[in-house]
DNA sequence: ATTCAATTTGCATGCGCATTCAAAACGAAA
DNA sequence: TTTCGTTTTGAATGCGCATGCAAATTGAAT
């Protein structure tokens, strides 16, 4: 069986040149005569030759090349959800575009961060990015030992020398109760994501302080894990109680569908007019037309655009400084909300 | 700035033993006393060391060694569909699981895969996942020279010498119709992917056949491009005409459920009732209380272990012959369908 | 204590490429 | 034609690791 890979070599032999002549030809703004070049690139061709990525990344290992390895790592949890299905679709693109691969690891829990981090660094990528996650202290500090940047997607971590892009989740959490508070609502309840999420805590402290502002205080608080099932059971809950609900904010909009749907599928109540409801991310499935969702809108291609333009800048310049934006979410009007007050 | 990897070396030293013993220290099965290990693995987490990936596949790569560059390519289009991005997710997770890592390519359309596969195949990957696409006999060629196994997900190619997986989309066309000729409809219509699209171009030749043999014609055919809003304008379009549908299959649940928004909210239809809705794949979404999408059932998890069952297995026998699996789809009745004769 | 097989170890080498350095080829000016 | 600066070229080297091979060590059996 004949499984050898054409090498630089086999090239050379065949364009009657040196393998050093093959490498340059392959290597934009080396040292090569147009005709060589093209001599060289043309048996390439003939023979199906593709520069072998792996031994590139490993003798440019030693100097101070542009590119190293060509891959960047991203840590992912919960894809099936579609505001991170979306997201990484978007990264895959743009990191595409900018010419890196992107090794993915997905992950079940915070935890496994470091783990996957560690997997990845053994492929020595160019770069890193975690989402809705963060890395611990120590491995931040490895990864910067070694020259990895580190890009963290809709989370920030204030002592750690890491880059971020992430929305204003408190910002988000005040807009949100601020639009409730002028349609008049006082009864109004949240559902979040589990007890020690960091996205959630922000956005329910933004929208709780809103409120206490206004003198309100949140009737309820439920707990989900940004699951449909999980919206739509904190639904269940929050109605079955003597007094109900007439606003319901949950931390993402997977999380408000459930709502939607126990609530007027299940319940047999009519949102807008029984209660208001209102999503954060703004999904696609926010927009259909029996969902029409009132939302806090993610700029979610900016933070994409954001989040490689400024990893690939420091991939490319090692020096650079920490850099974290933070984007401003933007209330989108929907059906599922009353406008004004009774 | 101190960004000097550590090597095999440097455990070496630290460990007072040479760089053979760290390399196998690390690799299992390697001749080693267990002594010298423990020292050896003592010393690199002292350090901090972790094995090269990338060198380590260097250096195998002139034996036929078991892990090569430890990683697998996935091609892939429409990962913002739902029915994809869970399938990345599990086969992320069974990738993982096995030993390997994964290196994602996203194409927008079929024609990118052949270059999408040269440009992961720089990277020599152990083996390939492609997604809803075929590539080239001349890219299976290659592929097959390389010794790089290659699995097709959601597709299949008669003529080439490539593994696949995938759902027999005529049955599951012929089960559709099955279903509703016994509903007693008779106005049918289908809404479909593009024209030159093989799932769809499947799914619907089994339905139409099935429809067939029952004297019944196809009412209509839509184009769609698998997203909600084709779905929803396919729906316009359909009930804008003077004969209307009693049935409605589509292609995809997404699809589907774009049509189910656009007729019960925009047009005020009752599904069911006015007529009968069917999809494909089943979808999570598909269940929310508020859609109760009938549809055909993918079995994605059986379908996820199997793709990448035996891809490993291939890249572990190279000589293993060519695997084609098809899993029968499944009925499954939900609210949008009437399931008797008026 | 001696022998011999089994186990463990280190040395040396190569994977495929990019790059350094010195030699070669070229080109323009004299 | 000669000279000198410029461009192009090839030989040699190393990136970090795994492995073949031979040397060294161990341990069991005599």
């Amino acid at each position: 069986m004949n499984k050898k890979s054409i090498t630089s070599y086999d090239v050379a032999k065949a364009a009657g040149v040196s393998q050093s002549a093959v490498s340059r030809a392959f290597s934009p703004g080396a040292s090569i005569a147009k005709a060589t070049r093209d001599r060289v690139l043309q048996a390439a061709s003939d023979l199906g030759y593709q520069p072998n990525a792996i031994a590139r990344s490993m003798s440019s290992a030693r100097i101070e090349t542009q590119q190293k390895s060509g891959m960047v790592g991203v840590v992912v949890t919960r894809l099936q959800d579609p505001f991170f299905s979306r997201t990484i679709a978007g990264l895959s693109q743009n990191i595409q575009a900018r010419g890196w691969q992107m090794l993915l690891f997905t992950v079940e829990s915070e935890s496994e961060v470091d783990a996957a981090m560690n997997s990845l660094m053994q492929y020595k990528i160019d770069g890193a990015i975690i989402m809705s996650a963060i890395l611990s202290d120590q491995m931040a500090e490895t990864c910067q030992l070694r020259g990895i940047p580190v890009m963290l997607y809709n989370r920030s971590a204030d002592g750690l020398n890491v880059n971020s892009v992430q929305i204003d989740n408190v910002e988000g959490g005040r807009l949100a109760a601020e639009f409730l508070l002028e349609a008049g609502h006082e009864r109004i309840a949240f559902v979040g994501g589990e007890e020690d999420d960091e996205t959630s805590k922000a956005r329910e402290s933004g929208f709780v302080d809103r409120l206490s502002e206004d003198g309100i205080k949140l009737l309820f608080h439920e707990e989900g894990n940004y699951t449909f099932e999980s919206g739509r059971e904190a639904a269940l809950r929050l109605f079955s109680r003597n007094q109900r609900p007439d606003a319901i904010f949950c931390a993402s909009d997977v999380m408000a569908l459930g709502v939607l749907h126990a609530a007027r599928y299940e319940l047999g109540l009519e949102v807008q007019k029984d209660f208001s409801l209102l999503g954060f991310d703004d999904i696609p499935e926010a927009s259909w037309p029996g969902h029409s969702l009132t939302t806090i809108r993610q700029p979610i291609r900016r933070m994409i655009v954001e989040a490689v333009d400024v990893l690939v800048e420091n991939m490319q310049d090692p020096e650079m400084l920490t850099r974290r934006t933070s984007f401003a979410g933007k209330l989108i009007l929907r059906g599922s909300c009353r406008r004004t007050v009774l």
